[in-house]
DNA sequence: GTGATTGCAAATGTTTTGCAGGTTG
DNA sequence: CAACCTGCAAAACATTTGCAATCAC
């Protein structure tokens, strides 16, 4: 079992985490590491992000289409994506425990988890589409 | 807008999918194939399920952690994934169209589209569990 | 015959991994 | 100093694409 010891680099990954709310790529992440560490390394990002996903202390979104995404909010919810943009979306949605208690109603084994996607056109994609 | 032709490959792999409810990854669909077209490429197997996803008659389950998975049922359903074992089985769930009336309530675009993924462990690995 | 489809192979994009050196506790 | 972590580069995967030959209409 690994000891966990204490990284600068996978400090500030989890800090530029918690400040956005985009959900960026591994290589968006790696790319404003670069400019507080420009000897950063996209397997050194990859290696920390799949640890923090682990500890639970981020979520992974695995592919929404291409590269994975990552969220630094962790509590249950559930994210929108624009088929036009491509942007990603918190979404405030009824208490996800119901959405799963529901969901095993008629299922034998056991659901501990959920991860809800929608689909459609974002407000500013909308907006272009009067035009 | 190019028009669409008839191919035996094609049609195979559409038919396939319809027998299959465990969700095969693109390299089972080949895999297959083989037997039918000894000298099918992978490239048009995904070419093909790219094509069938497109027109609707079958769904690309993006990435549930590994490769893609296709799915020859395509009314709107919700899918389960074993952490264990890496199964993926359908749920027979609430109507959808009302989860995704629910989560648009306080969202100012259009969702379209919804998918739902539940994970946890399934039956079979519950009770090698016990053992 | 025109244009879609195919097999093949090479290219692409994303993520993982081996290794030698550096850092943490 | 032992174990973890890093940067670098190569490898591993999954998927897409260019091309010339083939097939459907």
């Amino acid at each position: 079992m690994a000891a966990l010891k204490y990284s600068r680099q996978r400090e500030s990954i989890k800090e530029f985490l918690m400040t956005r709310t985009d959900h960026p790529t591994a290589d968006t992440v790696y790319e404003n590491m670069k400019s507080i560490y420009p000897n950063i390394s996209l397997g050194t990002v990859y290696r920390n992000l799949s640890l923090l996903s682990d500890l639970g202390e981020i979520k992974k979104l695995a592919s929404f289409g291409g590269a994975d995404r990552f969220d630094g909010r962790v509590e249950p919810h559930c994210h929108f994506m624009c088929t036009e943009c491509g942007c990603v979306i918190d979404l405030e949605t009824e208490d996800m425990q119901d959405i799963m208690k529901r969901a095993g109603e008629h299922f034998n084994g056991i659901i501990t988890d959920c991860s809800a996607r929608f689909f459609g056109m974002c407000e500013d994609c909308m907006k272009k589409e009067k035009n």
